[in-house]
DNA sequence: TCTGGGGTCCTAGGACCC
DNA sequence: TCTGGGGTCCTAGGACCC
């Protein structure tokens, strides 16, 4: 007998809230809100909220100062703490690779694919949520599909604590009246292009002219997006371990920056940092990224390659401030980031990738 | 009403080469 | 009267995801 290939998503529910509640268990059942160092006075956004919060209106991206006003009084707000949920978030991945049978693709903290051999997924799925909930006392959801795409979409239907099968069989009975913005990888800019093209469901842009996404999109996008609308997308689960190709540092000001010197050496600061990043991990740096956000809120971006790869701090610093001079920082500046791209891994086996925005 | 910080990949268009 | 055609490299910027 031939088992059939299956992908299933895992991914925690609400986990930065879960594991603050986890180690103050007299938190759990208040709204728990998780952002910046805590402080919902400052600039910063939510990480993230417990269902608790949700109730209220509070998630993440949100910044900080709304989800005050809209918390009510017994809400809790609390700094991120990084170290704790890499802590938590390497058990949870420890944990499925314990489960038989399955290839772990690792996409985020508190994210991955398993990809396995099977006639019963839902099987392997609950195994996974025993083995995660036996080592950190976390919940999580499954997406269980024939391919990524369809499995990460899935889970969604499967939380909190649940699972859920999506596959080209109900694909349209569960998708097809949906907005565009449901698909993983359709953002509100391109629910917005597609809507110019009356294509507002996902039934819609199934059944739209390929030639005609092309055109608005490009080679690649068009066909993405066109697949897209029938739940097509890779399926293949590599579980190979992942390789940064760039490091960034960001900082959002309190306090606006108004002068020149105040702007540079806040870009010698960050740029020694993203180098410090890159040279951990022993790759030299062939590129450097400025991202300014000015005030009110226009933010600019732009990169430049060094003239050689290299290995040395003060090209690296020199080279963001030269960007700088260029992208005209005397404004008020509020935000500051810099990121440095190193050589390529592997740059003689270029892998075919796959054309989705972010990380699939 | 006020918008983080960490990433990846795609497209357009100009420069340059043959 | 118009100003090739194809390829590659680079910069700038856009969009998305967690």
């Amino acid at each position: 007998m031939t088992s059939a290939s299956w992908v299933l998503h895992v991914d925690m529910d609400q986990f930065i809230a879960a594991v603050e509640v986890l180690r103050r268990p007299e938190l759990a059942g208040r709204p728990v809100i998780v952002g910046g160092n805590g402080d919902p006075t400052l600039r910063a956004v939510v990480s993230t909220a417990s269902y608790e919060a949700r109730a209220f209106g509070i998630g993440s991206g949100m910044p900080m100062k709304i989800a005050a006003r809209k918390a009510p009084p017994d809400a809790v707000f609390l700094p991120v703490d990084h170290a704790a949920y890499e802590e938590a978030s390497a058990k949870v991945m420890g944990a499925l690779h314990t489960v038989p049978g399955v290839r772990v693709e690792i996409i985020g903290w508190d994210e991955c694919f398993l990809g396995v051999q099977t006639d019963d997924p839902e099987q392997v799925a609950e195994q996974a949520q025993r083995a995660v909930r036996e080592a950190t006392a976390l919940e999580c959801s499954v997406g269980i599909g024939d391919n990524r795409v369809r499995a990460k979409i899935a889970t969604d239907f499967g939380k909190p604590g649940g699972m859920f099968r999506l596959t080209a069989e109900n694909w349209f009975e569960v998708m097809g009246e949906r907005p565009t913005r449901d698909l993983w990888g359709v953002g509100p800019r391109v629910q917005k292009r597609l809507a110019g093209h009356g294509i507002r469901t996902v039934r819609e842009l199934a059944d739209a002219d390929e030639a005609e996404l092309i055109a608005e999109f490009g080679p690649k996008m068009g066909v993405w997006y066109h697949g897209l609308g029938s739940g097509q997308g890779p399926a293949a689960v590599d579980d190979t371990p992942w390789v940064a190709r760039s490091h960034s540092r960001e900082t959002t000001f309190q306090q606006n920056l108004t002068t020149r010197e105040q702007v540079q050496d806040a870009i010698r600061s960050l740029a020694r940092q993203a180098f410090d990043d890159c040279a951990v991990e022993g790759r030299p740096v062939v590129r450097v990224h400025l991202k300014v956000r000015y005030a009110p809120f226009e933010t600019r971006t732009s990169g430049r390659a060094l003239p050689a790869p290299t290995r040395d701090r003060d090209a690296v610093v020199d080279a963001a401030l030269a960007l700088a001079g260029a992208m005209d920082a005397e404004r008020e500046v509020r935000l500051l980031g810099v990121r440095a791209e190193m050589t390529p891994p592997g740059a003689a086996e270029e892998v075919e990738r796959t054309p989705v925005r972010g990380r699939i």
